[in-house]
DNA sequence: ATGACTAACATAGTTAGA
């Protein structure tokens, strides 16, 4: 079972590369962020005729998240992250497919930082975690993937030293994705590839794709009951190649 | 330090992204 993840930075902007990606890689899975659309702009019969059903939770110009799956049924669970009904951010869309809990989210950038986009951002990653800790408590098979606007380590950046002030890469920000990482979640892409530099984001400015520089902030997070099924995990690095593409690359696990 | 680029909304230029 293939399942993905992309941030697609406009879905309708992005339906050509969307359903030519879907077309070439066929994951079973996918979760997708930043839709940029609002509820009844997502594009659904372009995804039906692409062999999948969806579910998603949109929002006028910014935000929006969906999942989408070939063949498996999508039970919806909640379509934002328990905690705070003021959020009004479509950025987390929760289902169950296969017996496994999906969580698809977009955590907010930050930026600038310090100031409220920053304190919102460390909010919401606090609610993440209480939240992936109860589900970790249920000792059930949980998938947490999306754009979670951090680069873990200075393996994931490029020139970190040009990062260490970023809502991205500040220590607050690493550390909130290190508290919810030692609850015992597995960072898939680390699992299989420890030491490789490998990036899912590349800026449009200054020919960040041409020159490799890039960011890791694009993640799998899987329970115990899912890790030991991990075979294979990826990033399509070529899709950010291709014309009027996202400045994210879909990423990938295979599990047995 | 700044600005380079892109999308949405709107239909010019702002906001947001990372």
């Amino acid at each position: 079972m293939k399942i993905a993840t992309y941030n697609v930075n406009g879905v309708n902007g992005r339906l050509p590369v969307l359903l030519r990606w879907l077309a070439e890689t066929q994951p079973d899975v996918v979760c997708l962020q930043e839709l940029k659309a609002p509820q009844e702009k997502f594009p659904e019969q372009a995804i039906l005729d692409a062999g999948y059903t969806a579910i998603w939770h949109g929002q006028k110009s910014w935000n929006g998240v969906a999942i989408l799956s070939r063949g498996f049924e999508i039970k919806e669970v909640c379509r934002a992250l328990p905690g705070d009904t003021e959020d009004l951010h479509s950025r987390y869309i929760e289902a169950i497919i296969e017996g496994m809990v999906i969580g698809c989210l977009y955590l907010p950038n930050g930026n600038p930082a310090p100031g409220p986009k920053f304190d919102y951002k460390l909010r919401w990653f606090q609610r993440l975690n209480e939240h992936a800790a109860m589900l970790y408590a249920k000792g059930i098979p949980v998938i947490l993937t999306g754009d979670y606007n951090v680069m873990p380590t200075e393996l994931d950046v490029y020139k970190p030293e040009r990062w260490v002030n970023d809502a991205l890469f500040r220590p607050e920000t690493r550390q909130a994705f290190k508290n919810l990482v030692d609850q015992g979640w597995t960072d898939a892409i680390r699992k299989l590839y420890p030491d490789q530099t490998i990036y899912t984001f590349w800026d449009y400015f200054r020919n960040a794709y041409g020159r490799d520089a890039g960011l890791r902030i694009d993640h799998f997070l899987l329970s115990p009951q899912v890790a030991p099924r991990l075979k294979a995990a990826g990033v399509d690095k070529q899709v950010r190649g291709w014309e009027k593409s996202s400045d994210h690359a879909p990423v990938w696990i295979e599990l047995k």
